[in-house]
DNA sequence: CTGAAAGCGCTTACAG
DNA sequence: CTGAAAGCGCTTACAG
């Protein structure tokens, strides 16, 4: 049962191996006869190049990487990551390039998994996610010159590809639609404040909460754990003057943030309007249904992978604009009760 | 920035490649003196063995493949699966094996995206999960010869390494808990029905209905995801005789459930008990947070990745039985309201 | 204990 | 259009 080679498929076809290269390869230098000749024998014995000598002869790894920064039990709940990753292989698998994939525990040890791969040659790029304020990755990025692609940065042009969306733009819609139902007590709760898109949608909150006149735009931090999110909540909805309506940074957090309210006995969306961000099937499965902000997911990530085949292959590109994520109202938001 | 190779070590060193490799391998045929010298040089400058190299000479990959089955909708909110990959992860990593992953729609995909792999010499393994009845993948595994560990299955004796728990005794202790509180209307949700697993489980479901005389054990079949959850809730509590509570294969169906009698303005648990399988924190997110079969689905798949490193070193082994889940109850469940 | 050399299976200039 | 050969960076018998 050994595995075929091109030697076996030269024996075959009475050439030289590099001809059943060139052939397999699809460069000139054969006759289409018998590249034909070759493809079939190929077909026939059931030959797939050994991606080892392909990596070693100068080639691709036809390999990505991306790490994965969370604690087990919120990777596991957090439907984001696993969308982006199934975009990523729809991009990824039609080039039969292979994802792997690490998690780690912080961004130190994702510096040490890029040098590692990078210097196995393992990977010919990797999928940059969570990008922080002076992110410790970008620099080594630069100087491994390790063809890399972010996701969630600010747009602000840096050294290294960007994916980005206008956060700023939905958080402002979501609240100008609150508004408009109403409200004028709206709160958020916050992803991790380190994460630059953080910081973009604090920003955008704060700059629309000014200019509608709705006073001291209140964000309370948390890290997209649903523990985290409920703590937020109950923070929030204990107070005399509680919101009226509460925008959350993830859908985790927000299905907790009902779960809070429907135990302090409050109504949703007659107490409490809820808006999550990055709709997912979590959103539909719970009761109410919540309103959501959403976009394409896995379109993001092959959108994503996309660029980084074009980074690998030597294609500069600039920062990518995503679609701005849009509101899907549902069940969670309504005029408050007065 | 050329990355450096073994033979830049022996220059520094004044000693051969040869020696190189064996002082970092932990080969004998250094002298300790040597050895020192050279791992000092190799962490100094950086050094990590190029992959494809090593591979290609006789080594290992030094990576294991995963083939995710399951349509991105559902992949992203089923914490099983992420809760597998980072027990895989713990185990796999400190042994800096690498995990590619790959989605697909069907298990004839797995069997091409197997061959491939294989063939391109990209993995030592594989870890098979969703084991269905006369499994098309395993023949293949057979006639490759391909490592492997196989998660779920019924854990009869096979040609592959499986990790198993006993579903049965699970669910068992569920019927018998339920049954404890008064209940005597007792259905379920199930899985894929092809899943050997859900078959488990289905047969110890009848049989402990039969054993309890609580009548004919109702079974309705799903597929995982919340919307077939929901149709299957509806289907159950829309007919006369509704039952008084249902027992879910897994926590997304059984929080779609939760939604289903909210909407259907039944309290929970007053009119209806929830049992979920595979307790993850989305048991706890929810309102009232649903009593949940647990296991430790992490340390399983760290189980499985352990099997398999074995199965790649040759170590034939048998059958692992993982721990039984257990249950935790939680707020969804209490005595029927009469 | 150490060095020189073959070989893994490809790719790719270089000759014919 | 095709063949013969070098080379990628390791590992591993084989001599000394």
């Amino acid at each position: 049962m050994k595995r075929p080679t091109i030697a076996d498929i030269a024996r075959r076809a009475g050439v030289s191996k590099g001809a059943v290269s060139y052939a397999l390869n699809g460069q000139p230098g054969v006759s289409e006869a018998t590249r034909k000749r070759i493809l079939a024998i190929a077909q026939e014995i059931g030959f797939n190049a050994n991606s080892a000598a392909r990596a070693l002869s100068g080639a691709r790894a036809r390999a990505v990487g991306l790490t994965l920064c969370r604690p087990a039990r919120i990777l596991g709940i957090e439907p984001w990551f696993m969308g982006l990753i199934s975009g990523f292989e729809a991009e990824l698998g039609a080039q039969s390039y292979a994802l792997t994939l690490q998690v780690v525990a912080s961004p130190e040890q994702e510096v040490e998994v890029y040098r590692r791969w990078w210097g196995e040659r393992r990977i010919d790029g990797v999928i940059v996610t969570d990008l922080r304020e002076n992110d410790v990755r970008m620099p080594v990025l630069q100087q491994l010159q390790l063809p890399a692609v972010v996701i969630g940065g600010s747009g602000e042009a840096g050294t290294v590809t960007q994916i980005w969306s206008d956060d700023g733009g939905a958080i402002t819609e979501a609240v100008r639609y609150l508004v408009a139902l109403g409200h004028s007590r709206i709160a958020r709760v916050s992803g991790v404040p380190d994460l630059l898109h953080t910081q973009v949608r604090t920003k955008a909150f704060n700059e629309v909460c000014a200019s509608l006149g709705l006073g001291e735009a209140l964000t309370v931090p948390a890290d997209y754990t649903g523990e985290e999110g409920s703590r937020a909540t109950r923070r929030l909805l204990i107070g005399g003057d509680r919101p009226t309506a509460i925008i959350y940074d993830n859908d985790v957090m927000a299905v907790a943030g009902l779960a809070v309210a429907q135990e302090m006995g409050l109504s949703v969306p007659g107490d409490l309007s809820i808006v999550a961000w990055d709709d997912s099937p979590l959103c539909s499965l719970v009761h109410p249904s919540l309103t959501a902000l959403s976009r394409d997911v896995s379109g993001y990530g092959a959108q994503a992978a996309r660029e980084l085949l074009n980074a690998i292959d030597g294609k500069k590109v600039g920062n990518v604009k995503a679609q701005t994520a849009h509101l899907t109202p549902r069940g969670s938001t309504a005029p408050p009760r007065s």
